[in-house]
DNA sequence: CTACTTAGATGCAATCGACATCTAACTTAG
DNA sequence: CTAAGTTAGATGTCGATTGCATCTAAGTAG
């Protein structure tokens, strides 16, 4: 049998958050070609020495690039052809983590590159992006908008301690369309994976709502049907 | 940035079929090392002349190791670590296929390779297998399980033309639970994915089923809730 | 102390689920 | 030719779940 070479591989990882209302996707301005100066997702090479398996590599790259270490991370899909990198057939790990926007505070310029937010609008963001990177994203979008139907995915974008109000407000901001607050306390009450915050609330000018938290050891809940 | 040395990569596709009430997986006897003489998943290597992207190599693939060219097909996870080949760190994208299992025959000896189908006992076949093929084995397994919840999937399972009954039968092998007679047609009706054969029947020593087909352009169904 | 706002609980009609039953259409035994 | 057996397919019932509306609770602001 005739050994092929090799195709490069790389590890991209898409990292979204929820600011001002909007589902925003962090990207870095590339410093080096090919697409230099176009917006990319934070990537990097497998380092064999130093990377256990796959996803140790991803999180490895994404704290590298962000110093962020998620609550939320998964494999996305493998993204591979010969025309998303003009130096030949490269295909990309591609990952997908969830943060809350506050958790992190972007090291501009800590590695001389220019780092920011993007808003997604649809399922893009509003400039070209390298390689194939619009498709990546795209895809991560469609993941966590098929996800939060049936998960507690949107845990992982709000603050350790969070009321109900906030949680529903993150799944309607996800899935572009109101909830029943009965229904969802229900759903949420039954999945038992939350637990209250003892006796403290939050100020507002209205009745104040129950703290929660993530019980711990709860990792990211499947709901039985649909929320 | 320094350059690192990119990992073997190579294509393995996780073959499914339904044969006598028991799913079942394509096996094929390693002849090279590492592995040699261990069962193994057909897979093979990216040919970057040949190969538009993953997708058609995956394709590619399963076509010269089964004959079998349009079944569902679709990415299951990359799975890479320093571990799984003993020549050092390699990544393997792992497909996930289903065919029917009158669609195909085996072509036992074709270039001198033992095939088999190996029947699924939970997650694994009773036989160590190379690699991690074992693992990928067991994920695409908990795909199919989890994805036949919500989804027209097992209709690939079947020939072109069945009836509501044999699919019904499909989808309680996989689960391995009962199901619901008139919710399981409910369901089938209100997806309005299939479309009945006219006129013809199947004989048996009882009333005869309607036959269905998959309408044209109709590809995989996601079921609103879970069947 | 009243108006306003949002949290959280409750009520109700329509729908859906599991489960049982009933009828239809065929083969085979006698 | 008829009765028994088997499976397809439709229907009925009842409790649980859903969508939608309403009601009460707890705070702030004027």
């Amino acid at each position: 049998m005739a050994e092929f070479l090799s195709p490069l591989v790389t590890i991209d990882v898409v990292i979204l958050t929820l600011r001002e209302g909007h589902l925003q996707v962090l990207l870095m301005r590339r410093g080096a070609e090919p697409f230099a100066g176009s917006w990319a997702l934070p990537g990097g090479y497998i380092h064999p020495e130093e990377d256990a398996d796959l996803d140790a590599a991803a999180r490895r790259v994404l704290h590298a690039k962000t110093g962020v270490r998620t609550p939320f991370m998964e494999q996305l899909q493998a993204f591979g052809d010969g025309q998303r990198d003009p130096r030949g057939w490269t295909a990309t790990f591609a990952y997908f983590a969830l943060v809350a926007s506050d958790a992190m505070v972007l090291k501009e310029g800590a590695n001389a590159e220019e780092v920011a937010w993007w808003q997604i609008k649809g399922k893009q963001v509003e400039t070209p992006l390298a390689f194939d990177h619009a498709r990546i994203v795209a895809a991560a979008v469609s993941r966590l908008r098929s996800k939060v139907e049936y998960t507690s995915l949107p845990a992982h974008l709000l603050p350790p301690k969070f009321t109900l109000p906030d949680l529903q407000k993150v799944y309607e901001q996800i899935l572009g369309r109101q909830m029943d607050k009965s229904a969802f306390r229900k759903r949420m009450a039954e999945a038992a994976f939350l637990e209250p915050v003892t006796g403290e609330k939050r100020p507002a000018s209205n009745r104040p709502a129950q703290l929660y938290r993530i019980k711990r050891g709860r990792g990211t809940i499947f709901f039985d049907r649909t929320i």
